[in-house]
DNA sequence: AGCCATGATTTATC
DNA sequence: GATAAATCATGGCT
């Protein structure tokens, strides 16, 4: 008897072999109790299925061994085959305890092994780097209050505040650009994550007809999905914030990072600073002229005769060489026409500037009767009106004698 | 590496 | 707010 019903599963399993589950009779119930007719011959020849035994373990366990076969075999069938014992099993009545079961030692194994990892610490980096998003103004709303806030807040104590607008908009156009790839890969990666999170559940949903899955089981796949789909995110704020970090380095706090002016626009200042020796501060106008000669900006202008002032004063012995340089070459220039190109301020007093300078630096003394020629005798000493004088006219520049203004 | 030149920043003053 | 003076930090030369 047993080698009636056991050798049969085994061997007689093909689609062709015409013996499988259900093919005969209509599916369903009927399609799961009949695989053995034998068996079932056996067994009051009712319909009764697993419990169809009344008295017995080993009925049972032939049942259930045949179900088991069913399941392994069930890939060997054709698809209507196939489908029909799908259908059966789902409506088999032991399957709701059996999935539970299986359900229940799911969650104890392989599933609760997952938990462990589940809490990651990136929460801190994560918050971290949308801080700093929303501080650079790429994150968060439009309007880039924060990019502005950033610049103001990186310039505001370098005291460059108009003449800089051109470096700002620069970085702001780079920043609005860096923002908009930030959030078109944000929304891509958010639509991405929502897609895959609604057909994984649908396949889970679908799924949990045949296998046993539990909406925990669903729910922790999701959040499963999240996390892959977040850590993806972490890594673009991370490099949007490099990239920020990167930009802001360039055009802010490259403040610090020197680099020389090129040696027109030092030619061009000093041409100014020694043409204008007995009154080394430019107008306003000046200054903008000067820097747009330069091409640089006017707090550099500012900062360069800040400096040149006091250096020279500490040092004028330093810097006679120079002076007479280009005392000749102001006088090179200036002579022959009748206005020095850059520098509204000398007009007119391009003799003055030369004569100013080379005696100084001569050691003669003043020649043409200027006073402004006298001055220099004081500025030697570096007694400069400093900002006595020039803040007097308002603007710093309330040059000497010539008022070319 | 050390030095000097030089642009930028900070602090104090007016 | 502009400037002087001190200081920092880097570039460039040796």
């Amino acid at each position: 008897m047993l080698q009636q019903q056991q050798p049969q599963p085994l061997t007689g399993n093909g689609p062709s072999s015409g013996r499988g589950l259900g093919l005969s009779g209509h599916p369903g119930m009927h399609a799961l109790n009949s695989v053995h007719p034998a068996t079932r011959r056996r067994s009051d020849g009712g319909d009764a299925g697993l419990e169809g035994t009344e008295n017995g373990h080993p009925e049972s366990r032939r049942d259930i061994g045949d179900i088991l076969q069913q399941i392994m075999t069930i890939t060997d069938q054709s698809l209507d085959e196939a489908q029909a014992k799908k259908h059966a099993l789902n409506c088999h009545r032991m399957k709701p305890a059996l999935f539970s079961v299986l359900c229940e030692i799911k969650e104890k194994t392989g599933l609760s092994m997952r938990n462990n990892q589940e809490e990651d610490s990136q929460d801190p980096q994560l918050i971290r780097l949308d801080n700093m998003l929303l501080a650079e103004g790429v994150a968060g709303p439009e309007k880039g209050g924060g990019a502005a806030a950033a610049v103001s807040a990186a310039t505001s104590s370098g005291g460059m505040s108009p003449d800089s607008t051109l470096e700002h908009s620069d970085y702001k156009s780079k920043l609005s650009q860096i923002r908009g790839i930030y959030h078109t890969e944000l929304e891509k990666y958010e639509q991405a994550c929502t897609e895959f999170t609604t057909h994984v559940m649908n396949l889970l949903r679908e799924q949990s007809r045949t296998r046993p899955v539990t909406p925990r089981e669903i729910e922790r796949m999701v959040a499963i999905i999240h996390r892959k789909f977040s850590s993806i995110q972490t890594q673009l704020k991370q490099s949007t914030c490099e990239a920020v970090m990167i930009l802001r380095s360039r055009f802010l706090d490259a403040r610090r990072k020197r680099r020389n002016f090129s040696k027109q626009a030092t030619e061009v200042l000093n041409e100014y600073f020694y043409s204008h020796l007995s009154n080394p501060y430019p107008s306003e106008e000046a200054k903008e002229e000067l820097a747009k000669n330069c091409s640089i900006t006017i707090s550099q202008v500012c900062n360069w005769f800040g400096n040149k002032r006091i250096r020279y004063k500490k040092n004028i012995g330093k810097f006679q060489e120079e002076a007479n340089l280009y005392a000749m070459k102001t006088a090179l220039v200036v002579r022959p026409g009748d206005d020095s190109p850059h520098t509204p301020n000398s007009t007119g007093s391009g003799s003055f500037s030369l004569s100013g300078s080379a005696d100084l630096f001569l050691g003669a003394p003043p020649v043409n009767g200027e006073h402004s020629a006298y001055q220099l005798g004081a500025q030697a000493n570096g007694n400069w009106p400093g900002r006595n004088s020039p803040p007097g006219g308002t603007s710093p520049h309330s040059d000497h004698s010539e008022n070319s203004d």
